[in-house]
DNA sequence: GCTCAGATGCAACCGAGTTGCAAGAGCGGC
DNA sequence: GCCGCTCTTGCAACTCGGTTGCATCTGAGC
């Protein structure tokens, strides 16, 4: 389990700063879920973050319009995974784009990479790319060690 | 949309022996179903199946349990997509894992490309693979040239 | 401090997928 | 060809992730 702890006030404040940044305010919410999200080692779905907030949860509507609006101002991406939920991660100035994924098939978590970004193959007449993402599964380390 | 009329005579005995081969029984649910993923150039959906199905339509939960039973039985894969739906594709014995899927994000579909499987990177120590896809996303062709 | 558009919380809703159970129908045995 | 067992189907009700509508609250500009 990741460090989920409150972020000094620099780090808060600076959060609050790219926030407004976009035009939006700078609301606790937000702050909260950025800062989760900036140190998640991996996509969060809903439900690691309403979990990883614990008592101070927000609202289940105001987590999905929080996530919402992250996507749309850009600030994260989301992305269905193989079970069906939205995972969000932090776009990190568009470089999460076209990044490798391994989700263990045993604890279901998703890891992100450090593998450079694959090779797009050629399409066919008259298609055009917009993004490409290698998604790779299997056991994890831990399972693995785990035997679980 | 591809063509999803009836097969012939023939057609339907061999997809019934082949689901028997499995140890289950040949129901027309079965056959009509298989028969549509053994037509179906690219993954179907649950809707795009029940849509197919028309008139001859089976219950929403039979059909949900066919495709799982394709699934486990090895005839099938299944897979969610980038909207949060499982799609279907025959599994062509075994063939089918580590090829290329591209969606459009205009029309919504799904088209299987003949690129070559990607090759996987290297993985963090302990960690062993099972499966890798390259999931590409854009615009089709067509709706490149309608400019839907 | 005051104001107000934008953000939040609540309740109700929606659609995909699942579960339980009774009725129906393949298929092997006679 | 008929019978019966067991698997399959259809229906109803449920769960769960996600969305919508609306009243209330609050950040931030004045």
């Amino acid at each position: 389990m990741p460090d989920f702890s409150l972020p000094d006030e620099t780090a808060v404040a600076a959060l609050a700063e790219r926030i407004r940044a976009t035009g939006a305010r700078a609301t606790p919410a937000r702050i909260r879920v950025l800062e989760l999200l900036t140190a998640a080692p991996a996509p969060l779905s809903h439900q690691d973050i309403e979990g990883a907030l614990g008592a101070a949860s927000l609202d289940r509507v105001t987590l999905y319009r929080v996530l919402d609006w992250l996507v749309e101002s850009g600030l994260a991406v989301k992305r269905a995974d193989e079970r069906r939920v939205w995972r969000f991660t932090l776009a990190a100035g568009g470089a999460h784009h076209g990044h490798v994924h391994f989700r263990c098939e045993t604890c279901g978590r998703v890891f992100c990479l450090d593998a450079p970004a694959p090779r797009p193959p050629r399409l066919p007449g008259g298609f055009t790319l917009a993004r490409a993402e290698l998604d790779l599964a299997g056991r994890c380390a831990e399972c693995n060690a785990g035997n679980v």
